[in-house]
Parts: C-alpha cells; structure tokens; sequence
RNA sequence: UGACCUAUGGUGUAACGGUAGCACACCGGAUUUUGAUUCCGUUUGUUAAGGUUCGAAUCCUUAUAGGUCAACCA
C-alpha cells in the first residue's frame, strides 16, 4: 500500500539529505521500556523507525531504555523482540540498552557536576515537587543548591558507593528554576535503587533518571533522527541543553502522534490491569490490543504493515477508527486465506430422494481469489448440518435462504428444496426434510434454474467438532478512556463466546496448524489457536466477513 | 489562567499562495455458486473573525476549542 505523498518526517529528512546533513545519514531507532508487551501503536513506531530507514537507505537500532529496575523485566525484552522481528524489521546486531551506558552517563554527571551544573540535593520527593512551583509560578531554590563542587563530588560519589537511602539524596542540573518549562526546574539527573537491574545486578545502585539517559543515548549511537511521540516536546528543550552543556552528537528529535484506537484501551499500565485483574486471560489473549494478541488472533504482519501506512503520521491528536484495522486484515487474508465450510449452529438437513448409504466426493475451490490455490475434496451424504440461521418456516420479506418450499444451493454441491420438516416433541425443528435437484451438481449444472442464495454446510457423516472462539470489540464504548468511572466498567460483556461444538469439514481437520488462517465461507477469517489439541481443535475468530444483509437487517 | 503544540467531511490524512484530493466508514447501483470479493456512483469538509494578496486551507493577528507539562516513571 504505497503512499503518494511524504509526511511530515519524511520532508525534513529529505531535506537533511538535500542539505548534506550528517553527511545524507539517517540513523534512527526504536526505544522501548521493557516493562510490559508491545501494542499496536508501538507497531505504528516501529513501522515508522524501520520504514523510514529502509526507504533513505539508514539503519535503524532496537534500544532498550532499561534505566528503572524496578518496573522492568527479561520477560518484556524477550517478546519485545519476538515482535518486532515477527512484523518484519531486522536491527541486526545493533541491539542496544541503555544500561549499557550506565558508566558514560555517570562520567556525563561527573563533568556536570565539575562545571557546577549539577548538585547534590538531600531533599526528599515532597519537598522537591513543594518547591518547584507550578505552571504559573516558579519555583524556589533548595537549600542544598550552592554546594561546592568538591562537597557535590564527594556526595555523588557516597551514593554511588551506596552510603545512602533510597530518596535520602539525588543528583539535579542547576539550570532555571524560574523557566516557564517544568522540565528545566532544576530536573533529578540520578536516583538512589537498591533494586537489582535485570542486566547490571546489584553494580549500580544510583541510576540516570530517563531524561538523563535517553538524549545522551541517542547521541552515543549517532541517531540523526530521533523520532518519539508529542508528549515528549516538552522535554526536548532539556535534551538539546544535555547536548549542548556535554558537546555530544546533536540528533534531532522529531514528534508525533500517537496512535488510538476506538474500542480499545492503549495504556501499558490500563493493559497491565486487564492482564493482572484476569479480565483477559494473558497479554495475549486476542482481544489484547498487544502485537501478541493479534498474532494470536490471526491478524499478519503485512496488514499491520499496511494499517501503520494507512493511518499517517502527524502531529495532530487521533483517534482510529477500528473499521480501518479490519479492512486491513479483511483485506490481505481475502487473498491468502482458505475457504473452508464450517457451521457454527448447526441443524440437520437430509435429503430424502438420495440413498441413506450415498456417499460422493465434491472439489470445492480453495480460494476464488487466487487461481493457483487449487481445490480439496468435500464428502457429500444425504445428511448434512446448515447454519440454523440459514432456515426459517416463516422468512421476512428479503430472506434469500432456505424455508418450506424454497430452493438453495449447497455451495460446491447440489440445488436443494426444502419439502417438509420433522420437529421435536417441543415444537422445534428436528430434521429439514429436503429434496435434491439430481442435474444441478455445481459446475455442472443442466437444471436451469436460478436460486437466490448460496449457503454453506457439512456432510453430517463425516464431519468432526471443534471449539470456535468467537471475539469481538472488547469495550462497549468507542473511547474508553473517556467515560465516567473506572474503564473496566466499559468492557463489552460479549468479547468473547465460545462455540464448544462446531462442526467443521474433514479437511479442516487435517490441513491444519497453528496460527494458519482460513475463511469460514460466510462468517469471516479464523485461525488455529495455541490451545488446540489432539482431541480438540480451538479456531479464533480474526474478524467477520462484511454482512450487508445483518446491516439493512439492523436498521429495520 | 504560564510555556509549548494542534485545528481540513463521520474517522484518518493530502493539497508546499493557484481546480479541496485519497483511504476507511456510510448510502445507492451492477456483477457474483460466499448477502463476501470486485466494479460504478451519491452525500458529507477547510473552527471563527479580521488582515496581507490579483488569488488564502496554506502567510499574519486575535479569538475559540483540544492536547502536553508541576513522578526520585518512561
């Protein structure tokens, strides 16, 4: 899915190479904190870093901005990387952490703290943020702003020797506590941890605040553009005063927005409830917005790929909608993706004019969409299951289906009539009593006659059951995060029914494997899940085929 | 009521002082052995008011609305 025009990133970059900016390098990469899964609008950064750097010929880093041990973990940096090599981008050996860094960041306080730019302050949290002001009002200096270099020095030493408590001290820049930007209020440089860090142990016990590390890691790695989202402008200024004050390498950072999504929730820390509260069943339960989710639903990377080009990058709030994201996944799965029958409620039908032991075998096409895809064979008795939906004694204007009288054809089989049915004690429908129209076998039909409908089935004989998943949006709402109350009181109750026993065609049950994607004919694309057995094969639901007839049915 | 940022159909996103276009969604129609796909078409928009200009979505001013910032999180 190509795009015409450049978005705003792209100009400045083809400007930066015009002008022979660093020589026409593009260097970027893609900075995440390993402190939980990545979601879609990580995709979208992702997309953006890698995409860039393959259409200007640059390289793009995978860093991992691991300067909190305290929230981050190897589990995170382990499926960060699964993910992102699973959509389709390569950082080949430039696999960085910022913790890396950890002994050039301390040497970059200690040349602060000599040229009386940073100083050692014993205030704790509270007193800190009481006196820093506020937006309208500036702050006022700590008591502890005029030590000397020498004091500061040695203080800074003491705590990275850990002679100090946690929050007893902390390393600040002395820059403006007057500035209109609260991040130029004198910000904290390092902190005292004692938690071990997932890469360094117990070495450090002080630890760079990520303002502190995150510039200055972008300009050790000679990053020319350093893209990250809007919430972040208001920091840059404090990023080009480390780059200026530490003569480091000037990578520019450019912002964005960020992606939303409708119907969903795209906070790690609002994800991180849903998984903890087992409101989903892990980070990649399918209806998780996580890049794991949608693998697990079956969405591919190319209609991720093609989502994240679709979407546009900009600078302006967005809200996306999901119809978007379906249409891409509709989209590339209608090309690739098998047609199989299954029947998701199903009701007997058996045809009374064919012998009980009648057994044939019908080539049904695999995909009408690719002509290379070829055909499997389907087993045709005179008993098979349809859709329940798919019949009805009394049908409403504009039902195209089958009901008393009327006439169908199973798809890839035969025209069928519906004669009579056999109902149960209770009233309700036990066998559709059909017959069947002997010359009209698909592809080679000499019965002329014209059926308004086309449903699918099974053969009741040979067919096996399989457990089918079927998911939707997972809040009710489109914006959840702007709602009165808690957004867990938004969740969509129906976001997942479970099907136990759907009956799906033989080939089904031996074609198959995990994460491999088909199309149900006329409900939508499923693919197998994880939690599928010998015994049992579990199918999730990716999205619904396009149902115009429910549409008009729900307007009425 | 501080600083910074943003404002184009329902949702996104283009138009680089010169015909407001594209995608999704929506609504019609054609085709169809998937009420799918495909194809065709309709409707819908420059936040407001001034200014500059032959000409403004675009430049300037003001207003309005929204976002970000006062973690020892990132």
């Amino acid at each position: 899915m190509e795009q015409k025009n450049n978005h705003f990133i792209e100009e400045i970059i083809e400007q930066d190479i015009r002008e022979g900016k660093h020589g026409g390098r593009i260097h970027t990469r893609f900075p995440p904190e390993p402190n939980g899964y990545l979601h879609i609008g990580h995709a979208k950064s992702i997309c953006l870093n890698f995409g860039l750097t393959q259409k200007y010929n640059g390289k793009t880093n995978l860093r991992f901005d691991d300067t909190n041990p305290v929230t981050e973990d190897v589990e995170f940096v382990e499926s960060i990387q699964e993910d992102i090599k699973w959509l389709g981008f390569d950082w080949e050996d430039r696999l960085y952490y910022a913790s890396d860094y950890f002994p050039q960041l301390y040497e970059f306080a200690l040349q602060l703290i000599k040229e009386g730019k940073a100083y050692v302050d014993d205030l704790n949290s509270e007193e800190v943020a009481a006196l820093k002001g506020s937006p309208t009002e500036p702050g006022k200096p700590s008591p502890y702003r005029d030590r000397t270099v020498e004091e500061n020095l040695k203080l800074f030493q003491e705590m990275k020797e850990g002679k100090y408590k946690e929050g007893e001290k902390t390393l600040r820049a002395k820059i403006d506590l007057a500035s209109p930007n609260m991040h130029m209020r004198d910000p904290i440089l390092y902190r005292i941890l004692f938690t071990p860090h997932h890469r360094t142990g117990t070495q450090w016990c002080i630890y760079p605040m990520y303002d502190f590390a995150h510039g200055q890691s972008d300009a050790i790695e000679g990053i020319t553009h350093s893209i990250c989202t809007l919430e972040f402008e208001n920091h840059r200024p404090l990023y080009d005063w480390f780059i200026h004050e530490l003569k480091l390498f000037p990578s520019r950072q450019i912002e964005f927005a960020r992606l939303n999504l409708s119907y969903t929730v795209m906070s790690k820390r609002k994800l991180l409830q849903l998984v903890k509260e087992n409101i989903v069943s892990s980070w990649d339960d399918p209806r998780m917005p996580s890049i794991a989710g949608f693998r697990r639903r079956g969405y591919t990377p190319e209609s991720i790929r093609n989502f994240a080009t679709m979407v546009g990058v900009a600078r302006r709030e967005n809200v996306i909608d999901l119809s978007l994201l379906e249409f891409a996944i509709r989209d590339d799965l209608n090309k690739k993706a098998t047609r199989v029958m299954v029947v998701l409620h199903p009701i007997l039908l058996k045809i009374i004019n064919l012998p009980e032991d009648h057994r044939e075998d019908l080539e049904i096409d695999n995909n009408p969409e690719d002509e290379t895809a070829g055909k499997h064979i389907m087993s045709f008795s005179n008993m098979c299951y349809i859709e329940s939906e798919d019949f009805m004694m009394q049908p409403p204007p504009k039902y195209h289906r089958l009901s008393p009288g009327e006439m169908v054809r199973l798809k890839g089989a035969y025209i069928v009539k519906c004669e009579s049915v056999e109902l149960n004690t209770d009233g309700s429908i036990k066998t559709i009593l059909c017959s069947y129209v002997a010359n009209s076998k698909s592809g080679n039909d000499q019965s002329g006659i014209k059926v308004k409908s086309v449903i699918h089935w099974v053969d009741a004989k040979s067919c096996s059951d399989a457990e089918v998943r079927l998911y939707d949006r997972l809040f009710r709402v489109e914006d959840p995060n702007d709602q009165q109350g808690d957004f867990k009181d938004y969740i969509n109750p129906d976001s997942l029914i479970t099907i136990p026993n759907a009956k799906i065609e033989n080939f089904l049950k031996t074609d198959t494997a995990i994460g491999k994607s088909y199309q149900f004919l006329r409900h939508g694309y499923f693919c197998m899940d994880r939690d599928s057995s010998e015994a049992k094969v579990v199918f999730n639901k990716t999205v619904g085929l396009k149902d115009s007839y429910q549409k008009s049915n729900a307007k009425n």
